[in-house]
DNA sequence: TCGCGGTATCAATGGACGTCGATATGTGCC
DNA sequence: GGCACATATCGACGTCCATTGATACCGCGA
């Protein structure tokens, strides 16, 4: 796995002849990947979708099970997903859960998005 | 699974009193998911960094295998992952294969992005 | 307090995915 | 051609995850 290489400011010189710079921490890259993984979901994108598209950017769970094709305890699933990611809020009110964006949490990924 | 509601322009009204919008389109909510995944990985997330900030905004496998803790074989699966999901782009250099991030994909991933 | 509608949890299942060693392909050099 | 090196493919294994029916929890009205 370890070759001969030589160190520089830039990072390390390859055998291919560039330097390429040390990689993105591990810690860091597990963190990034978990936000993402709660995002690339078919499912959870249309939950979003119907949130971020609903007045005053929040919806309860009643607005999500009729439009999406699973059962409602796969929508509490995801739902839960999501909250626990930091990309829902949940409130409660009577009956009815809504749930509203973390928009911060959002601009923080697009933030960390490479290109 | 469907209830008594009732249409309106901007969608449809739910048991909760609130007007919800149609969802996403399952077959763009899929395909969106698809690019998310290729995203969501903590080592594809360190080869892309490796990319990014590398001169040229290019880089070949050998720059990569030595800086991430998985085997070589790994790294090319998942840089394969990357080529088929259109975020890079692979190009032969006589033994090597160097590798470039495709922005307009990347972008494109920002503006379908919640929030 | 009882029943009811809305929401969350649980256990089980089937499929998708990351990882690796072994091996194949491919490229340049002698 | 034959060797050495870089990269890709293959097969197998273990793990994680989406989905569901059944069921428990919760808040409200009668």
């Amino acid at each position: 796995m370890t070759v001969d290489v030589a160190t520089t400011a830039a990072g390390v010189r390859t055998p291919c002849g560039s330097t390429a710079p040390p990689p993105l921490a591990g810690d860091e890259a597990r963190r990034r990947a978990d936000l993402l993984k709660a995002l690339a979901d078919p499912v959870r994108l249309q939950l979003l979708s119907v949130i971020e598209e609903s007045d005053g950017h929040e919806a309860c769970v009643c607005d999500m099970t009729d439009r999406v094709d699973v059962a409602q305890p796969t929508v509490s699933h995801h739902l839960k997903v999501l909250v626990e990611a930091g990309l829902l809020h949940r409130e409660r009110r009577g009956s009815w859960a809504w749930f509203r964006l973390d928009t911060a949490r959002l601009a923080e990924i697009r933030a960390f998005l490479p290109g």
